[in-house]
DNA sequence: CGGGATCCGTTACGATACTG
DNA sequence: CAGTATCGTAACGGATCCCG
């Protein structure tokens, strides 16, 4: 927002001065897993325009919330990473995904695919829900695999598989967004024979206990409504 | 956003196709301190449109985060007010204000002065900081009081004076600014005669304490970038 | 006077085409 | 692949007017 800001005396406005622009919070929420190129980010966000995505990007690296590296190689190819400033958003993006959740639990499960999104959203169901526990596990779907550990108030989720995980599960990605928006559970899951597990199934099943939980105490906050 | 949204399979989207409009989420954030009128929302979002303000509030009463209720008496005169899913996005407000706090720590006051405003940021900053603290102090500000109280996990700011606060706190605009913004702490303020306390002393050092415990977590996470 | 509605110029956005 | 250029459309901002 380069024109239009609020400029009030007001840690909220001065926020939304900065990622209150449309598409700009989902450029974030992209970035927050992990670097990406424009054509990444151009279809992470179907309906932005290639403009659009270029005046945001340097938008944000201006204020300092985007670090834009060339990568090596002939080929002039930049990639755009999170600073610790716009990295210290995650707080924020998945309180606010937190909030949305709730018009997602009874959804259909619709294209196209996100990786990294579920990624987050796997960061915001374990962040208050798996403390303690110490789980590693990776979660092969479609062409991706996203490596999934939890310790003590640390929850780390990646595009990368984990080197030693405690198990690994196999889906697709309907089956992972009803996992994740809690229409379906492990158990079930396995059952009906869309999703595959190999390893320690005491890792998986504390895992599913970690998800429902999350769900429980989201159901709960969304019930007030 | 009634027009362009994203639609996206994604927590974050849903939230931003109800909120993520200019100026919407500072609406919200005016009336987490409880209803307002029209005029009170127009007069503490400086700049928005009559039409604009109208068409946000039909847009958040349409998907029900804002209830509209005729107010008694002859004329037509309706108050506005969250709903509980409204209200349910206070983490999310507070977390963006948390972050966007950095920009004003070093920046001096600006008018014009919002109550409600800082009623949210004190709610914010002692959410984190004063758990176990059992506090209850009126602040007098200008023509408003702040009631603030505090007790085990639960902070409640209102534009009310409490009946029976532990202590009363007496200043000006600029001097809560500094304070909650950390420029300032009560020692100082008190010092230099820009505040007076009446009540008990040990109440007033309690909350200072829990101010600028506040403000050490967020320098920490601050002082990254 | 509070609470809007209407009108209009300006800015931002969205779609597509094009270029190094 | 990573943008730039162009252009029609939608949203915003400011002012004015209206109505009880």
């Amino acid at each position: 927002m380069a024109q239009r800001t609020y400029g009030q005396y007001c840690a909220v406005a001065q926020a939304l001065d900065r990622v209150g622009d449309r598409w700009t919070l989902l450029i974030v929420r992209e970035l927050l897993s992990g670097a990406a190129r424009f054509g990444d980010l151009h279809t992470a966000l179907p309906g932005i325009a290639t403009n659009l995505l270029t005046q945001r990007l340097r938008d944000l690296e201006r204020d300092g919330l985007v670090r834009r590296e060339p990568l090596p190689g002939p080929r002039r190819v930049s990639s755009y990473e999170l600073t610790d400033v716009g990295r210290s958003l995650e707080p924020a993006v998945l309180a606010l995904g937190a909030w949305g959740m709730r018009w997602l639990l009874d959804a259909p499960y619709a294209e196209p695919a996100n990786p990294r999104g579920f990624a987050l959203a796997l960061r915001g169901l374990l962040a208050g829900a798996a403390d303690g526990e110490e789980l590693a596990v990776n979660i092969e779907v479609g062409e991706d695999v996203l490596g999934v550990r939890t310790g003590r108030g640390v929850v780390t989720t990646a595009l990368e598989p984990l080197a030693r995980p405690g198990a690994t599960m196999s889906m697709c990605y309907p089956t992972l967004a009803a996992l994740v928006a809690g229409q379906l559970d492990l158990e079930a899951a396995v059952a009906e024979g869309s999703m595959r597990i190999s390893g320690e199934r005491a890792v998986v099943q504390r895992l599913d206990a970690a998800i429902r939980g999350a769900h429980r105490q989201l159901r709960a906050s969304a019930a007030v409504s």
